[in-house]
DNA sequence: ACAATAAGTCAACAAAAGATGACTACTCTA
DNA sequence: TAGAGTAGTCATCTTTTGTTGACTTATTGT
């Protein structure tokens, strides 16, 4: 899969990048699901019934690379991966609450 | 059969519905030339170099659906159909502008 | 020592989204 | 009355996105 990056080039469209990176067919569930707690990967693949390993990797990789979320190592009994949301992160959960006040 | 064992996860997510419909190729582009005025298809065609009769009038018809746009025909000369943003449509500028503030 | 859990990657296939070009139907201008 | 402009539709092709199932590497529990 391509890495997401910002285009600098798109100036006149700002909107368009950061709508890549929050589109996708389980974007939306994982940030639902981020923000009631953290989010470990065979759990998360549990919580999605439908999807796969490779898109949830994929969808979490480009959330963590577009800053939104971050992802941490825990080295506690069991050593296991945390993806919390971060401040930008965040941000957008407000945003979707906006958007669902607003427009649903 | 369906009706039982829903997927654990269907607490339905909201912005699932609000972003599938404002994500796609052009209507980022769509939105940012109607915030400038009304639309024309021949014109957002022209004005959207790359994109298709088809995946344009997908988007038009998509976003008159969901409210966002409202279509007229203007019976001047020549007969044309005018695109304007629609209250709620203004509403999704608006968060544009946050995402952009926020994250961009 | 062995099986289970955790977090993935990879190649192949399937489904969805978008592009292309032909065609429709109506209006307007010369 | 012919040609250009308006706003599309439709079938077909290509590109992008997502699923499947096999495989990997390290850690943990019995």
């Amino acid at each position: 899969m391509t890495t997401l990056h910002l285009k600098e080039n798109s100036e006149h469209c700002p909107a368009e990048g950061i709508l890549k990176i929050i589109s996708g067919k389980w974007k939306p569930q994982i940030f639902r699901l981020a923000i009631q707690g953290p989010l470990r990967f065979n759990s998360l693949l549990r919580q999605l019934p439908g999807s796969s390993k490779q898109s949830v990797a994929v969808a979490l990789r480009e959330l963590e690379e577009a800053g939104l979320l971050t992802k941490t190592v825990v080295k506690e009994k069991p050593l296991h991966i945390e993806y919390h949301l971060s401040e930008k992160g965040e941000q957008v959960t407000h945003i979707f609450v906006s958007l669902q006040r607003f427009i649903g």
